[in-house]
Parts: structure tokens; sequence; C-alpha cells
RNA sequence: GGCCCCGUGGUCAAGCGGUUAAGACAUCGCCCUUUCACGGCGGAGACAUGGGUUCGAUUCCCGUCGGGGUCACCA
């Protein structure tokens, strides 16, 4: 008995690799073309962290001209959940990062390399392991978990390094006949890569991210079959991204100390190695320490969280890029005006520590890119978000025409507002542009330096009498209240107010905030000509003379 | 603990042997302005630390300290 006779007692049905090496042939693409992936399980959550390591793989294939695709590691059954494919396909889509190639739902999928799932491969995973079991590269453990246990327990008390390697790899001797005989016996076992690795040499490697990283050998003989017949994360990742072509492997750094063992199972099964980029996970400072974003206890750690917040998904994107790649930002203010997709993204120029996630920069993007768009792309996508989110804000939408007079102002200008981060915001900001909300609500203004009772409704009555016409020009307009202002005894101008103070109570400024709180009830907003324009004759008056009491 | 990575203002970060050590966000002040936002101008604010190497170290080497990752039949 031998090593082939032990590999096909233990897959008797398992193909010739060859056949898997001929149905997924080399990607016939052009010099220079960079296949990358990425690769979740199927939890539908997207972590933050995620999304950044799949716009930088897309990235990279889109400047290349090669393949993005998505893979569905979903070999720990425990972290199944249902749906969670379509939810990480969708969180994609909303970010406009749809893979070329790959699973596009919970059982649909497109490209030539699949399946794209890897619960869907066994078959594939077996004639692999029943390749290595052939070369006597792989062996059937029978080491039950509370043994493996054991021994790292004795390896703990003796200050030794853990694991299943050397001396402590009690299944790796046995021979042929003994392993054929247990598993015949019916005896549980899993297959383990017998390493071919000593802890006391180094091996260099050469991250696209990190740089010169050496690392000794690896000597641990993982289990590559677990005992519910599925790959452990290291065998899929070898086979998969070998039969899929992946040449550009992105994925979190906590994998960079994996990488001697992964170079050695590439090695081993005789597939060319791809390269890899070890991306700096996104950090958070929580009580002076830095830590991962957390699943757990960070909201802002789920894509999920900026759509429901609304934070348009162009900033996320550009946010995400700028901590990539710090030239962006100078990219950016140059190009004000470009897509964000011709920015030449540079993977070796990324950060090799993790970054801070910054809310407040992320929010400062947000109201730039909003304040970039016009005034119907600022509707149509507040109301798509109030039609899932903010169901009065919807209803307040409605009225497109009135709303998008709303949300002309000031805006297409060279000098846009820059009040809205997010579409959240939006509520807010327009309110009490709406009489039913305005005039109905517990209206109890608060004026600033011209506070009296009286003194306002003067200015009030005054401004309604005897200034107030829609029809004025803006010029005209704002001379009637600097005419105003002087006729109940205030500075026409502020200027001279500033130069001589003591010789007026207040300033046109002032009258200009009674009106202005009078209208919209409170002391910031937006032009107040504009605004008086949108709101009608009508409307105005009716305001103003609610204010007086 | 072993192994690996990292350490420039509050944050993200340029710089990689000789710089007045960029820029952005945040912050403060001023200007613009009927308010706010925008915009403009300006201020404060950093090379973790100790040794080397060197004519000269933020840049190179070593130690220390600090931070992070990893040591599963999880990915």
């Amino acid at each position: 008995m031998d090593y082939k006779d032990l590999a096909d007692l233990i897959f008797p049905n398992a193909k010739e690799i060859s056949y898997y090496e001929e149905k997924y042939p080399e990607r016939n693409l052009k010099e220079g073309a960079v296949v990358t992936r990425f690769a979740p399980s199927p939890t539908g959550f997207v972590h933050i962290g995620g999304l950044y390591q799949a716009l930088v793989a897309r990235e990279m294939a889109k400047k290349t001209d090669g393949v993005f695709f998505l893979r569905v590691e979903d070999t720990d059954q425990k972290r199944e959940v249902e749906n969670g494919v379509t939810g990480i396909v969708n969180s994609l889509k909303d970010f406009d990062m749809a893979p070329d190639e790959g699973m596009i739902s919970d059982t649909e999928e497109i490209g030539n390399y699949g399946p794209y799932k890897q619960s869907l491969r066994k078959d594939i995973y077996e004639a692999y392991a029943k390749y290595l079991i052939k070369q006597g590269k792989a062996y059937p453990c029978f080491c039950t978990p509370e043994e493996g246990e054991e021994i790292r327990k004795k390896q703990e008390a003796a200050k030794i390094r853990p694991g299943y390697y050397g001396v402590w790899a009690k299944c790796r001797n046995l021979t042929v006949e003994e392993a054929a005989e247990k598993i015949k016996n019916g005896e549980k076992y899993i297959i383990r890569f017998k390493s071919p690795g000593r802890e006391d040499r180094k091996i260099k490697h050469h991250d696209v991210i990190k740089g010169n990283v050496d690392f000794p050998e690896n000597d641990q003989d993982i289990v590559i079959i677990k005992a519910d017949g599925l790959p452990t994360y290291h065998f899929a990742h070898a086979v998969d991204d070998h039969l899929m072509r992946t040449t550009l492997v992105i994925r979190s750094d906590e994998w960079l100390s994996s990488v001697p063992l992964h170079l050695q199972l590439f090695h081993e099964l005789g597939f060319k190695a791809p390269k890899y980029a070890h991306i700096a996970p996104i950090m958070k400072n929580d009580n002076g320490n830095k830590r991962k974003l957390s699943k757990r206890k960070d909201p802002e750690a789920a894509v999920s969280y900026y759509k429901e917040e609304g934070i348009p998904s162009d900033a996320v994107k550009e946010y995400l890029l700028n901590i990539a790649n710090s030239t962006f930002e100078n990219w950016r203010r140059a190009n004000p005006e470009k897509s964000m997709d011709e920015f030449e993204f540079n993977i070796n120029k990324m950060s090799v520590s993790g970054a801070l996630f910054d809310m407040v920069k992320l929010l400062d993007i947000g109201k730039t890119v909003i304040s970039k768009m016009t005034k119907e792309e600022v509707y149509e996508k507040s109301l798509e978000w109030a039609k899932e989110y903010d169901g009065e804000l919807a209803e307040m939408l409605e009225n497109k025409e009135y709303s998008l007079r709303i949300f002309g102002i000031e805006r297409g200008n060279k000098k846009p507002r820059k009040d809205i981060a997010k579409w959240s915001d939006v509520k807010n900001s327009i309110v009490y542009m709406y009489d039913d909300k305005f005039l109905n609500g517990d209206n109890t203004y608060e004026y600033a330096k011209i506070s009296d009772k009286e003194e306002i409704n003067k200015i009030l009555k005054l401004y309604i009498d005897k200034y107030f016409d829609i029809n004025d020009d803006k010029e005209t307009w704002f001379n009637k209240i600097k005419d105003l202002s002087e006729e109940c005894g205030y500075a026409r101008e502020v200027k001279e107010f500033k130069a001589n103070p003591e010789k007026w109570p207040a300033h046109v400024g002032d009258v200009s905030t009674v009106l202005r709180v009078s209208l919209t009830g409170r002391q910031n907003t937006p032009d107040m000509y504009e605004i008086m324009e949108v709101l009608g004759k009508d409307s105005v008056v009716n305001r103003l003379n609610k204010a007086i009491r």
C-alpha cells in the first residue's frame, strides 16, 4: 500500500486535478491586467474595512483592465446568514461597486471561473487534497479536537511554541497502512498538510503594501480539510485563487502572518503564488487605545450605517480613497469637477499602518460632494433616501416643483452652500419652508439683539404695510429694509454702525434678523430674499403677521 | 510570551541624509457679509525616546518605550 492507495481510499471519487486545470485556464487578459477579488463570508454584513478592500481591489482591476470578482467564503457554516450574499451584493451596489464576475445573489453568479461560493466547490478541494495525499504532502489526522487541546496545554506549560508540528504532529508519521487501518475501522479524521518547512529558516516576502517582510518558514501541519469535509481558509485560498487566476490578493493585514503558510501551500501544490497586498485596517480610538472598528460596538463599522444616515456613497468612497492615497486630496482640489474614477490610484502608496476613522472629515467630504450636485440631483437623492428612511421627509418632497425651488436656493453658483453633509440633514434644513409644518409648530421664536416685543411688532407691521413687495428685485428689496431700519431708528449701514456704535441701538443686520426669525424661526438661514421668493407673498405676510403678538 | 508590522501636529498624512518639516480635516483670529454656510487671509500645533554612523540625522543602524497584528477542525 502506498500514498496513492491511501488517497484513493480517502477520496475515491475525486477527479484528477488536470480536469480543473483545463476547465479554468489562464485568463486571456492584456499584459499587466490584474485580477483581484473581494472574498467575504456570507454574513450579509459588510464592514467598512471590507468595503475599503473591495474599493482598492476594484481600482486595481479597473486601472489595468483586469477583473474584479466576488467570491463567497462560506466554509464556516456558523457564519452563514440567510440571504447574506444578497446583502453583500446589494451593499456593493449601493456604492456602485458591483463586481465584474462572481456571486450576484445568494444563488446566482456570473463568470467562467465558478462556482464562486466555496461550499459548492467541495469536489475541487477534494481533488487537490487527494493530489497532495498522493504525493505524501498531506495526510489524515485522527487526533480529536480534545487531543489537540491537550497538546497545546502541554506546550504552553513547557513554554514552547504551540501547534501541530514536528514531534507534536503525532499522525504525520503514521504509516499508510496504519492510517488505512484506522479509516477502515471508522475512526474520524481530518486532512492535514505535511509542512516541509523549518522554523529556523527564513523566507523573504515582498508585499505590495507592506514592503519586504521576513518570516520564519511555516512548519505547522495545518488542517486543510475539516471534519465537516469543507476546506479551511488557507487551503481554499490557495486552490481558489489559483483556479480563479487571481493575480493580486488584496486582504486585511491580519492575514500577513499567514503568508509563509500560504506561499508554502502554493509551492507544494505546484501553483504560481499571487502577489499580496495587505491592507491596514481602519481603526477607532477607544479610550486612548487604537482598535479595529468593531461590528458590535461601532455602528459606523457597518456600511449599511452610511446608507441609513444618508451619507452619499461617493463621499464614503472619496473618504476611503483619501485614506488609501493621501494624494487623492490634492488631486481632488486640482480637479474639483472630475469623476473620482479618473484619479490614478497607486496601491504602492498606501499606508502601512491603520488610520483612525474620522467621521468629521467624512462629513466634510459629504458637504462638498452634495454642494456640487444640481438641485435636481439633491432632490432625487434625498427623495430616494427619504422613501426608505423618513416618511415625513418623503411627504414633504412630494411637491417636486416646490422642493426644487427650495433646493435651488443659493445652489448652482460658484460658491454653493455647504450645509448638507448627509441626506438625513435635509429635513431639518428645509422644514421651515413648509407652511403646514412651520405655522402649526410651537413657535417660540428666539430673537437676537432686537428682542423687545413692542419693537419687533413695530418693525414687522411697518414692513408688511409699507415696505414688503414680493416683486422687488433684490437690490430694492434690501434698500427697503435699510429704509425700514432708518425709519425705526436703526443704522441703515452696518459699517456706519460699527464706526459709531453709540449712535444707534442696532443696525440693519439686526433688523434683518427680526424678519428672518419671524419668517423662519431661526437666526441662521440661507439668503432671505430667495427664501421670501420661494415662500411667496401670502406665506410671507402670513408668517410675519403671526409673529406679531 | 514567540513571531511580524508600525511610531511626523488632535486626526489623515507629504517628506526618506542638509527643507523656514508641505497639504487636508478639526481648532483659533481677522476679512467678506443683512444671519449662517461658502470663500479669502493669518495663528497655534509634530519628527516617541536613548545611543550610535555621519561634517550633518525626521530620514540609516541598534536598544528602550508605545501601538497594532498573529499564534483554531474561524475566516
